[in-house]
DNA sequence: CTCTAAGTACACTGCACAGTGTAGTGCAAT
DNA sequence: ATTGCACTACACTGTGCAGTGTACTTAGAG
């Protein structure tokens, strides 16, 4: 009767089972789709029976919602801007980890999904931007505006500034990718991208160039 | 018997219903993707039975495939670029003209389709890069070789710098939509945009810049 | 040992869908 | 009028899949 010798802790042998099927059910959508990924396959190889598959997710909607909000807690690999460097190293170093985070299987796989499925599932976008995009940038756009506050380069609005920069390396680095197009490779790419950027951002321009932000409406 | 009269012309009339077809079918599988559109749907849509359909396209695969291609040919809009304005106009005009035509539904829907299925049509993204990306982009690096020869700006690299160009504008204002989510006002990213561009490629740089293409491999 | 929660095996329903077969209709050209 | 072709209506096969029902087994806690 007692919380402690009836449900002892609530699922600690089931949580093993749990686990095992969200992975199986990851691996499955994110290769096949949503819709030709297929609940039999899923708790095969999941080493489970489709009943118990269905004991813990009551359709198959609600497992992937479960895998989408597990694969949104496993993004958080922010990468961080070493910001003791010097900006053109920073900024490199940066770049250079963002795309290795962008291109793993799972965040290309979860991209295709959204992009995919954004009808038949509207609420994964909003949480893509939040928990993926969002903690993403944010370091870099915070270093900018250190950088500008320091007087080191003159960066009026840095989430402006920093989606310029990695749009300009995801344009060829990223996005091709996740198209199943060749990439070129990254190395070059990145650093002329970091040096149009510091040219762009130089401090003691002489004029003609943005003094604040980029006008954004009133 | 003859050519002439047992055939007429191969389909003056089947033409049409297979138009009708086609033209179903683009609309089920743009907005639907290819798993969850179904041949009933389209054939009735078309206003065809769907014995027609299977007469003019013998599987569900050859009718995706007819779809696609016939997408990329109307994907032909390659937005001109007013070269006769100053380079900041000409480069803007440019920019918002290739956000019309990405922002187009067949596009997008186009894209999302090839992300999608890209394991299962892997022929797509081939065709893609040749038949979308390319013609699009390439007036764009024409424009800035030109203005490069005339010495109104230094561009070492036109692909590379265009690449830069249209990725810094893409990742707030195109990409974005792709998932679903809002994007901002055009006219201040792409303001943005080419200021810090032109910026980045004035001429009488004192140095420290790129002063050859950026190094891709030999 | 015993009780109970969790898991298994498997047969089964219901449905949606790709693709086929067939008998018949409307429409040109000769 | 006749011939031939494209199209239609519709019934039908086969299959794969989401989801359910049930009787049986396992494993830990007392």
């Amino acid at each position: 009767m007692s919380t402690a010798s009836g449900g002892v802790s609530p699922g600690v042998r089931g949580e093993a089972k749990r686990r095992s099927v969200v992975e199986a059910a990851t691996r499955a959508f994110l290769s096949e789709g949503y819709g030709a990924a297929s609940m039999d396959a899923i708790a095969a190889e999941a080493g489970a029976s489709k009943r118990t598959v269905y004991n813990h997710f009551p359709s198959k909607r609600d497992l992937f919602r479960a895998v989408v909000a597990r694969l949104y807690e496993g993004l958080n690999a922010p990468g961080r801007v070493p910001s003791d460097r010097a900006p053109a190293e920073a900024l490199t170093a940066f770049a250079h980890g963002l795309l290795t985070h962008l291109r793993r299987p799972e965040v290309t796989g979860l991209l295709r999904l959204v992009a995919a499925e954004h009808r038949r599932f509207p609420e994964l976008s909003q949480d893509l931007m939040r928990e993926g995009k969002g903690p993403a940038v944010a370091p870099l756009e915070a270093y900018l505006a250190a950088l500008d506050a320091r007087g080191e380069l003159r960066v009026p609005s840095p989430p402006a500034a920093a989606s310029l920069f990695l749009g300009g390396i995801k344009e060829a680095l990223f996005w091709p990718g996740l198209f199943g197009l060749p990439v070129p490779e990254d190395g070059p790419v990145v650093d002329n991208a970091v040096r149009a950027f510091l040219r762009g951002h130089r401090v003691g321009e002489p004029r003609g160039t943005v003094t604040r932000a980029p006008d954004t409406p009133s």
